[in-house]
Order: structure tokens, then C-alpha cells, then sequence
DNA sequence: GCTGGGATTCGCT
DNA sequence: GCGAATCCCAGCC
């Protein structure tokens, strides 16, 4: 939270957007993709989810979206994060004032694919998608708020929802 | 080989 | 508040 993920923009060239609204999905847990599953039963589309930490997860949801996931437990073992929301808090960057919050908007208007970037390593610069530390620095816990996850079916009770309150209420 | 549901969003009511 | 848009693949026949 409060970092950045930087985004290739076809005219604006590099973007960091700081990262306000973030989900995370782990080992057993039951609203994972990768839940029930090992490293060698993973059906194709979850198999990213046990891959090296740092690797992007991109999936397609309901036929129209794509999410961003970056994996963050060790290989062989289940856990991503999940980015919903981020903010351009550039001068003069393509999204200032829009704020894109949502799973979906946000890969959509920045144009993260799975073709593109699923399996992309998000701590190297080279698939023009990746992870940077930002000028601000990590978000103050005074600013953060967690919730249960949005639009899942299992363990809605898991509070795993990290906003930053000064872009989103609830 | 077919079917149904999913970590969503937007527009219309 | 509801439904449509639309693709992947697990589960079941």
C-alpha cells in the first residue's frame, strides 16, 4: 500500500500509480484459486499463483476482465495480492483525477492482459509492468482500513481487504 | 462433449 | 437493484 506499480502507457510512456486498494488471497484459503490444488495439480490458470514471489498472476473474471495479482509466498506454496485500486498522483500523468479503482477498470485502462503480462516477474523493468518503492513511501497505518474481501463465495469473514481510507470510504 | 459459475463493471430501471 | 457482456476450464455425463 502506497507503493507503486509502474504501467507502460502507449503515450505517456512509464507511469507510477500508487497503489490504494489491494486483496490477498493464500495458501488454504478457501476463496483462492489455488485452493484444493498443489503446484502440480493447479489447473492452467492458477498455476502462476505458485510461482517465484514477485511473479504476476493475471486472470481473465466473467469473460470481460482482467486482475492483477503479484505472488508473494515462496515457490511451490499459494499466495497473491490482489490490486483493485490505484491513484495517479502524477502532475501531469494520463490518469490524474481518475482515480481507478476496481480490479477489472484498473487492468482495463491501463492495459494489463493475459496474454500480455500473466507470469510477467512484476520486480524487473522489462515486461514495462513492475514494482517500485515510491517517493511517499508506504501507506501510514492511520490511513489504512481493512475489510472483507469483495465478491468472493468462501471465507467472506476474512478481513484481507487493505484500503486507504483518503480514496475509498468502504 | 456439454454446462455452469466466477476475486466485475456499467447502464438502465 | 438487476441483468448483460463474455471466456476459461472443472466437473459431470
Amino acid at each position: 500500500m502506497g507503493q507503486y506499480l509502474v504501467v507502460n502507457h502507449p503515450q505517456y510512456g512509464l507511469t507510477p500509480l500508487t497503489i490504494v486498494e489491494v486483496e490477498a488471497y493464500t495458501n488454504n484459503d478457501p476463496a483462492c484459486h489455488a485452493n484444493g490444488y498443489t503446484a502440480k495439480t493447479a489447473p492452467k490458470r492458477a498455476l502462476n499463483l505458485f510461482g517465484a514471489p514477485g511473479t504476476g498472476y493475471v486472470y481473465l473474471i466473467y469473460g470481460m476482465y482482467h486482475c492483477l495479482n503479484v505472488i508473494t509466498e515462496p515457490k511451490g506454496t499459494a499466495g497473491a495480492v490482489l490490486f483493485r485500486g490505484v491513484v495517479d498522483t502524477n502532475s501531469d500523468g494520463p490518469f490524474v483525477g481518475t482515480n481507478l479503482i476496481g480490479p477489472g477498470r484498473l487492468c482495463r485502462d491501463v492495459g494489463i492482459t493475459t496474454a500480455q503480462h500473466n507470469g510477467v516477474m512484476l520486480t524487473k523493468q522489462d515486461a514495462g509492468l513492475y514494482l517500485a518503492t515510491s517517493v511517499q513511501g508506504p501507506t501510514e497505518e492511520e490511513h489504512i482500513n481493512t475489510t472483507p474481501r469483495i465478491g468472493i463465495q468462501h471465507a467472506k469473514d476474512y478481513p484481507w481487504r487493505w484500503i486507504d481510507t483518503r480514496y475509498l470510504k468502504k
